[in-house]
DNA sequence: CTCGTAACGTTATACTGTAACATCATTACA
DNA sequence: TGTAATGATGTTACAGTATAACGTTACGAG
């Protein structure tokens, strides 16, 4: 699975930022922004605690809320997804437009992709309704093996 | 949304896992007898930290391995799932085949559904496809708010 | 200028999960 | 029947994840 980010994807990450501030009058702060670089250049998900390394080693707090709060903005801004299943953030790979997404994350390498199925969404959004459910804006985990990882087995 | 279990569904989730255990050949022991009941009494996702309390009661050992390796059984064995959004374990509604199942969890009160959709999952299977991706067996979670939740606001 | 608010820092702690090893029970088989 | 192998559970200790609560700073609006 590509762990690559390219200098093009972080360039369209942080303007993509830049559009979701300016959109909702908050701020894209130097913290904020930084924390954004890291799980843009990180490519694929990593953990809370390891940014919290990365952000010491630039001046900032190293104390858990830092992260944590700052990573709940992003997620808000719609620009990072947190993957529940390990833990992990990963930027948006959509972070213009509100979705409700698919991402699949490989157990081996824990590299992840991001689609965004109109069908599946649409599928799901008739269960709910059939339920009563109102759905949140968010990402469907789903687990298994890439490409890659399967071959190497 | 529902959150009781009728007797004749903690029944009916007792005797899969006796199918389910004389089929794999392990041992429906006391305490995981016990942990599934638990997990069915309670009708709703329910966390390793409340089980372990309620086994304590029982005079089962009230450590934390103990609620981690029963549930890990009991969802080895198809019979309980784990919500990974909330951290908590909920009995499967259909432990008598292996499936992939989509579960409505509500932010609000808890509760879940847990439904088996033959075209989502057909749909996320041929997204898997085409990225070379192999699925493991899993629940897929989506949060929002359940009729009756979102009624009383 | 100062007030209000948002952002960030700091401390402490709660919650969730696992590693590693000991003990006990059961089964199979010499 | 002894005993070895295995599976299940107990126990201790700790790692990893996340949040509460409160203090401090920065900054724009009035």
């Amino acid at each position: 699975m590509r762990q690559k980010t390219t200098a093009a994807e972080r360039r369209a990450g942080l303007a993509a930022a830049e559009r979701a501030c300016s959109r909702s009058g908050k701020k894209l702060t130097p913290l904020r922004r930084r924390v954004l670089e890291l799980v843009l250049n990180a490519g694929k998900p990593v953990g809370a605690y390891n940014l919290l390394k990365s952000l010491r080693a630039d001046g900032f707090s190293d104390a858990p809320p830092t992260i944590y709060r700052t990573l709940e903005f992003l997620q808000a801004q719609g620009l990072v997804h947190r993957i529940a299943k390990s833990n992990t953030f990963v930027a948006c790979s959509r972070p213009h437009d509100d979705h409700f997404g698919l991402i699949f994350v490989c157990r081996q390498c824990g590299g992840a992709v991001e689609l965004e199925e109109q069908q599946v969404i649409a599928d799901i959004g008739c269960c709910a309704g059939r339920l009563g459910f109102q759905m949140s804006r968010q990402v469907l985990e789903v687990e298994g093996t890439c490409r890659d990882c399967g071959a190497a087995l």
